[in-house]
DNA sequence: GTAAGATTCAAACGATCGTTTGAATCGAGC
DNA sequence: GCTCGATTCAAACGATCGTTTGAATCTTAC
C-alpha cells in the first residue's frame, strides 16, 4: 500500500491519472465554491466526478490537500501573470513610476481573463476564492499567505513609487482595503441582491472592473489622513 | 449542583432560560466566528456554554436557527444605529445634502463602537459578521438581506443626494464596493498577514476607521467611467 | 503470456454529526 | 401539601462524515 505518495514511474501513470485528478478538481471547484469546504462531502463529490470515492485521498492524500490543490491550480498561474503584466507596464515606464491606473489594472486583469475562461472555472473560481479569503482555517490562511506574498510584495513597492506622498504605512492600510474589495466583489455573494437592478446588463464581467477601477485608484490617491484634519467620529461641526 | 446561579428570581422562567439562552448566544458567538458555522459543532458549543446538549434545539430550535440568533441579536441594534445616526445627520443638514464624510462616518461609528464594546461580542462579532458576508448558503443570505434592506436603502438614498453627478446604477456598484471593503476589513482574517507590520499600534479600531474612511470617501466621490476617457484594458501608451 | 506496478472499486472502519426522546428536576400558584 | 408547566439531563437515534483496506482491474515492459 501506498503510505503517502505513490512514486510516479511510468508515463502513462500521469497520463491516466491526469484524467481522473482533472475530474475531481473541476468537480471540487464548483462544490466547494457552491456550499464551501466543510458543508461539501467527499461522496457528493466523488459522486459529480463520477470517480470512486477512494480516488480522493489517492490522487491527492486528503480533503485539505484537495482543497489547496484546487487553489493553487488557478491561483500561482493568476498571480505569475499579475506580475509579468506589472513587470511589462515598468519596462514601458523606463525609470519613471507606472500610474497608478496601471497598476490596479495589470492587478484586474489576469481576474478578469480568469473569470471570462469558462473552461478553466470561469467565475466559480473567482466566488471561490473569495469565500476562501474569509476563512479563518489555518491551512487556508497560510496558502494564501504564500500564494500572495510575492505579488503583494511588488505591487506595493511599485504603488509605493505611484504614490510618493503615501507612507508606506497607509500603503499597507489601502492594499488591503483594495484586496477586500476585490475579493468581496470576485465572491459575488450578492449578500443585499443589489445586483438585482442591474441584473439585465450583459457582460458583466468586464463591466464590473471598469467600474471598480476608478473606485479602487480615487481610494488610493487619496489623501492621507490628518493631512488637513482628522476625521470626524461624531457628528457636529 | 443544578446551577452555580444564586441570582435573584422574580418571574424565574424568563429569567432562568434568558442565562442559558444568552450563554449559548456568546459562546456560539465565539466558535462560529473561530471555526465557521459548519465546523462549529453543537457539542463543543454547548460545552463551552456549560449547559445541556440539547438546549440549543429546545431553546431555539435548530443549529440554523441559533445562527440567526447570534446575527439578529447585535445586527439589528447596529443597523438601528446606522439609520439613527444618518437621520440626525439629516436633520442637522436641514434641508441641503449631508456630506459625504458624513454619511460614511454615520455608517461606520456603529460598528466601531460594536467592536469596543466588549462585554457584547467586540471584535469577535464583526469578524463573524465578515465572514457571513461571504457564505453562500441560502438561510444566510437571505437573513444579511432582510437585516440590511431598510439601512443600504436609506444610504444609498443620502449618497445619491451628496453626489449628484453619480448615477444610480454607478451608486450602487459603489456601494457594493464599499461594503465589500468595510466587511473583509471587519472579518479581519488577516489573509495576507500585511498587519504584521502594524500589529504594534495600538487601538487598531479607531485608527483602523480613520484610515479606511477617506479611501472609501475618494471611492466614492469618483468621477464616473467614460467621463474623461475608457479604463484601458490593455497597456499602451 | 507473464510479472509488476498503477489505478479503480466495493465495502467497511470508527468517529462525529444534528436531532429527538422520555424521565428527572425545578419553580410558581393554588 | 400538591399539581403543572418550564427547563435540564443522560441517552440514544439514524445519518453522514473522512479515511482505510484488500482485492479486482487496467497499463506497461519484458
Amino acid at each position: 500500500m501506498a503510505s503517502t505518495r505513490p512514486a510516479r514511474k511510468g508515463v502513462a501513470t500521469d497520463v491516466a491519472s491526469q484524467d481522473t485528478k482533472t475530474r475531481i478538481l473541476d468537480a471540487a471547484e464548483g462544490l466547494f465554491m457552491e456550499h464551501g469546504f466543510e458543508a461539501t462531502s467527499l461522496r457528493q463529490l466523488t459522486s459529480a466526478a463520477s470517480v470512486n470515492l477512494a480516488a480522493v485521498n489517492y490522487h491527492f492524500g486528503s480533503k485539505e490537500e484537495l482543497f489547496t490543490a484546487v487553489l493553487t491550480r488557478r491561483l500561482d498561474p493568476m498571480n505569475q501573470e499579475r506580475i509579468e503584466l506589472l513587470e511589462t507596464a515598468e519596462k514601458e515606464a523606463g525609470g519613471k513610476p507606472v500610474t497608478c491606473e496601471k497598476i490596479i489594472t495589470a492587478m484586474l486583469i489576469p481576474a478578469l481573463r480568469l473569470a471570462r475562461d469558462e473552461k478553466r472555472g470561469g467565475k466559480n473560481f473567482l466566488r471561490l476564492l473569495g469565500r476562501a479569503y474569509a476563512d479563518p482555517a489555518p491551512f487556508i490562511r497560510q496558502l494564501l499567505s504564500d500564494q500572495y506574498a510575492d505579488m503583494i510584495a511588488r505591487y506595493k513597492e511599485a504603488f509605493s513609487k505611484a504614490l510618493p506622498h503615501i507612507s508606506r504605512q497607509e500603503l499597507t492600510w489601502r492594499l488591503h482595503f483594495v484586496m477586500g474589495a476585490l475579493s468581496y466583489t470576485a465572491a459575488g455573494t450578492d449578500a443585499l441582491r443589489i445586483y438585482a437592478q442591474v441584473g439585465a446588463e450583459k457582460d458583466n464581467d468586464e463591466l464590473l472592473l471598469q467600474r471598480l477601477a476608478p473606485f479602487l485608484v480615487a481610494g488610493l490617491k487619496a489623501p492621507p489622513v490628518g493631512d488637513s484634519r482628522k476625521l470626524e467620529l461624531v457628528s457636529g461641526d
